[in-house]
DNA sequence: ATACAATATGACCAACAAGTCATATGACTT
DNA sequence: AAGTCATATGACTTGTTGGTCATATTGTAT
């Protein structure tokens, strides 16, 4: 929604003015955000900056887009053929283009991380809506599908699931993030245990329950509530 | 560290003082958090209120303060006497006191998760330090116990397990908030599945995995990666 | 009744915010 | 050279913030 003048702008002064919102935007959230600071980064007047949009919630709007735009480059081709994986495949699969994105756009996964955490406020519910409506209906879907295809139980709160799914999607990039760990490591998962990726998925795989006693407690045949 | 003249206050006025605070805070977060709404709503001046207390600041580690008293009043009996009970029941126990505390105190669970999910912030970081020293080590140490009764496997990243486990917690709190579940529906858990009550120590319990499926693998003796 | 300390008051201040607007610039057309 | 029009400018307005301070009020001890 910003004004025909930005789209009329030279790409690399269009960019600048993309790069440090971002920045702006990734740093203080849309609230502390200021315009001031951006239009002082970009070496441009505060009149200019309302000749490109309409106000800083316009400006956010772009900048969403931007984002939505470059992380739909990061979806795998398994994400792209879902009906021919299984549910735990895909959400390993969700996860990773998450922390690909991440990787290399990580004041963008910031932003997305703050939209999702405080999608009660009003501009971010807004940008949200129109943009990527939900962040974790996604999961619902892919969840309906696995019940419909028996891969998972049917008698469980999909609304719920789905959300904490998506939860931990965002919880895992910031650990990711804080944490500094390089998308070397990211990839190279898989070889052994330590280096070895671990998503929630895994978790929900119950990675966490030592083998052994669970051995035990299904050879006993009390694996009513395992 | 609210001045003297607070504590000479009144109880009815210290009430509503924290009381108008916790409902700021908690609507607004602490940036957006307006002292002059407080004075406002608390009839008193303005100049009063920085009679009680140094600074914005002040206000807030003292709201902190009076957050962790309250929640550590919904440690239940499982959680003094934690080597007497496994990981799972403990984590179950944390995740159910979180609840119990969101549903009689839903302000004061809102600025613990924002608190949580904005722990870059320097006041936030500030306050939660003295206070609740970072959430999720105490899941580190529940995890380290287990690990050495080998309730769970050795070989996991303690830390980003921790991590999932207290983001799960604060998720789950505000599911429960956003969806207006009552803590009656919290309380009649284990009657059937559909009112059950779900916690992501749950989930870890693969309780998603289809125990059919879970079984034929087991049966076929295909469990390397269950 | 008087003196004194504790508390209450709200006008005031500096800093910063988002957004406006009259004016200036400069490229392109005629 | 004159005229037109999109773009650029930054001083300005209005509003809010956290925090201050001289003054007024109150309660209590004598």
């Amino acid at each position: 929604m910003a004004k025909e003048t930005f789209y009329n702008l030279p790409d690399d002064k269009k960019k600048l003015i993309e790069d440090v919102s971002i920045n702006e935007f990734a740093e203080y959230g849309y609230d502390k955000a200021s315009i001031n600071r951006i239009v002082r980064d970009c070496k441009i007047a505060k009149g200019s900056f309302y000749q490109y949009f309409e106000d800083k919630k316009d400006l956010f709007k772009h900048i969403m887009t931007r984002l939505v735009e470059e992380k739909l480059k990061y979806l795998s081709p398994v994400l792209l053929n879902p009906m021919e994986h299984d549910f735990f495949k895909l959400v390993e699969e969700m996860y990773l283009s998450s922390l690909r994105f991440a990787a290399t756009n990580p004041n963008m996964m910031l932003i997305g991380n703050h939209v999702f955490k405080n999608r009660d406020h009003p501009v971010y519910s807004e940008s949200m809506g129109s943009n990527m409506g939900n962040a974790y209906k996604i999961f619902e879907d892919l969840l309906n599908l696995a019940i419909s295809r028996k891969e998972v139980r049917a008698d469980m709160d999909v609304r719920f699931m789905s959300y904490m799914i998506a939860s931990m999607s965002v919880s895992v990039a910031e650990y990711y993030y804080e944490n500094n760990i390089s998308d070397i490591k990211i990839i190279s998962f898989n070889k052994d245990y330590n280096t070895e990726y671990i998503t929630p998925s895994n978790i929900i795989r119950h990675k966490i329950k030592d083998k052994k006693i669970l051995k035990l407690k299904l050879e006993n045949n009390k694996e009513k509530e395992i």
